[in-house]
DNA sequence: GGTAAGATACCTACCAGAAGGTATCTTTCA
DNA sequence: TGAAAGATACCTTCTGGTAGGTATCTTACC
């Protein structure tokens, strides 16, 4: 848009970056991937089209980068509950199970459920969550293989799609005693 | 799409209408939600854009025409797998679990996965489909509540959505012992 | 049964706006 | 001073949608 002072004020090309990002993210999640366009992302992280060009050469490059933020960001989460964890045996997938039915994810998971379902409604996107995903089972495979914690990983993947379903009318699961559950089978197991 | 000798073909509104769907419907499935425009749609299905809107009023309708007939073979499905039940008590699960997991959709059942995807993905579908869900459970209240048999159901989505997201690379789960070994937990709730 | 009248089905041609993208210009920072 | 950060203006293509045409089908009446 218009902002004939934006030149005035300082340059900050990382925050820049990031909001950017970050509105992308907000407006897939809030009205739907069709509604991520390169005018309304710029336009929400007050900046023009020039200057958001000039961070990401291309629209797919900036949908690309947000959901590889966004899988980083997992992965990080994913990997600290693993250091915290003392068993290793299927503590990959009580750090996944956390992580998605997680409680600072949960009283707005719809939100952020939404967004990775955008994510993954699109092809292009789709392998990157699928590549992403195959290589975390396989990194992990000697400490979480076998049917009993593949199970538990599914169902927890289950969760969260019916919770974020669920968000407008509808009886929402119980999530922390699903939760607590799936963690004890992963002991079991 | 100019085709002078189209005015002499012969008029079959109903397959033609058919016809709109499907294509709506294999395009979102193929190459995402976006691909779905009036141009793709009508060209893909042999008639011109005029042709499309005088089928649908808009491109909500169509979209939305496709979700609901969707929603009804779906439902058809089910309905006809609860007949053949003799017993009452679960049934609903029984038939939602088949449904979900059943082989007719699981050859290319990521295929099937993924139009449901693109569709939950949209603000404005995803309403549809969560206010049909919970009328399917509402209506089922009598004999398809519990805890067990909501997790079978849970269960079910998240195998579907694992199987979905597997089909690029990456081990796809035992869909058929997994929906067994769900089916026989409807009995023992 | 034949035929005129009207509805239905579908096409052609167009439009206004928004999409992604580019070229080029200032301004700021190191 | 030179490179990065960002603005402005413009282009092309495609978007959903409309207006008005021309066929085909259906019905009513004789």
């Amino acid at each position: 848009m218009t902002d004939p002072s934006a030149y005035r004020r300082r340059k900050q090309p990382d925050l820049v970056r990031r909001t950017l990002l970050d509105c992308a993210a907000k407006l897939a999640l809030e009205h739907g991937l069709g509604a991520v366009t390169v005018q309304a992302v710029s336009e929400a992280a007050g900046v023009t089209k020039g200057g958001l060009f000039h961070h990401f050469p291309t629209k797919q490059a900036l949908v690309e980068a947000v959901v590889t933020d966004l899988l980083a960001q997992v992965e990080a989460d994913i990997d600290a509950a693993i250091a915290r964890d003392p068993k290793p045996q299927g503590a990959y997938t009580r750090a996944y199970v956390a992580s998605t039915l997680s409680d600072p994810l949960l009283p707005e998971s719809g939100q952020w459920a939404a967004l990775h379902i955008s994510i993954i409604a699109e092809p292009s996107l789709r392998r990157l969550v699928a590549e992403w995903l195959s290589a975390r089972v396989e990194r992990h495979r000697d400490t979480d293989s076998g049917p009993v914690l593949e199970m538990v990983r599914l169902a927890a993947d289950g969760a969260w799609l019916a919770c974020f379903l669920r968000e407008e009318g509808g009886p929402v699961p119980d999530i922390p005693a699903l939760r607590d559950r799936l963690i004890a089978m992963t002991f079991a197991g």
